[in-house]
DNA sequence: TTGAAATTGAAAACCACTTTCAAAAAGACC
DNA sequence: GGTCTTTTTGAAAGTGGTTTTCAATTTCAA
């Protein structure tokens, strides 16, 4: 199993030095937190607490901007499901749509090739230029079911 | 051209009286203006201006809480596309989705069953139980494109 | 080592709702 | 009609998740 959070963080000091930007301690413990496996989908608090244990003094704000700026740069999604808080996950090579518990919250990443060239033919149809979509689907996961 | 709003109109007076809930010029004002053609997904400043034409002194408050009412009775629905404001829209007698355009914001529904299906297997592959789905296409409309 | 520029934490501001509350309106029953 | 209980209203305050401000601190190129 690779363990590609190296490669990340260097990407993102990559990033940081074309930008005029500056790499931190606090940045440092962010990211690396974020791309830690398993690949997940974090709410900002979360994030925050998870670094917190290796440096008490981080702010909310600074993960805040930490994760605007990964978004900005490409290595994270900003998701908004439901209408809560939004969740952050790390972009990875490929894209894929949800499946999402409404009872725990369970997320289930899924993709379907079909799906993807119907949208095309839709969008289409009606003379639009793609940019980018949203699929969701909400129900309950096997285990909620039985409860 | 069917002006389906009397209807409508009716509708909510049943739901109103059968729920010990009363009929007030306020919502007269409210429910005839989301009701009237054309079919649209509105934002709730946008309502609460075309009602203070008509009666000044309406309030945010009162068709905040009227939409919520339509949408309870199951007579609106409200979408959350984006992050901004939410937009309601008169619920009418078949599921679709939307294409919306990223620059001037115009939107398109449509209704694809072929998507509608594989949807259903992708839950079940999973063992979820599907409850809904929000699927949007964001893009250029034809218009934008040539701008 | 210096110093301009970026970053930080704390707190305030912002924004889209959502709720509270006292006064007004509705409507069921005379 | 009038009476009375309940619902509804507008104004204003409250909420929750972000987003910005600002003075102090840190980074890093020179
Ligand atoms: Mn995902
Ligand atoms: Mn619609
Ligand atoms: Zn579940
Ligand atoms: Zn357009």
């Amino acid at each position: 199993m690779p363990h590609r959070k190296p490669d990340k963080v260097a990407q993102l000091q990559k990033y940081i030095a074309s930008h005029g930007l500056k790499w931190t301690s606090q940045r440092s413990v962010i990211v690396n937190r974020f791309f830690a496996p398993p690949h997940r989908h974090y709410r900002l608090e979360e994030i925050l607490e998870k670094c917190r244990r290796e440096d008490a003094s981080i702010s909310y704000a600074t993960v805040y901007r930490t994760l605007i700026m990964l978004v900005e740069a490409g290595m994270a999604y900003q998701r908004h499901f439901g209408k809560g808080q939004s969740l952050f996950e790390p972009s990875g090579s490929h894209h894929h749509d949800h499946l999402i518990c409404t009872d725990c919250g369970a997320i289930v990443e899924f993709e379907n090739q079909t799906i993807e060239k119907i949208q095309e033919m839709v969008v289409k149809k009606h003379g639009f230029k793609l940019t980018h979509h949203k699929m969701e689907l909400y129900g309950l996961c096997a285990k909620c079911q039985k409860k």
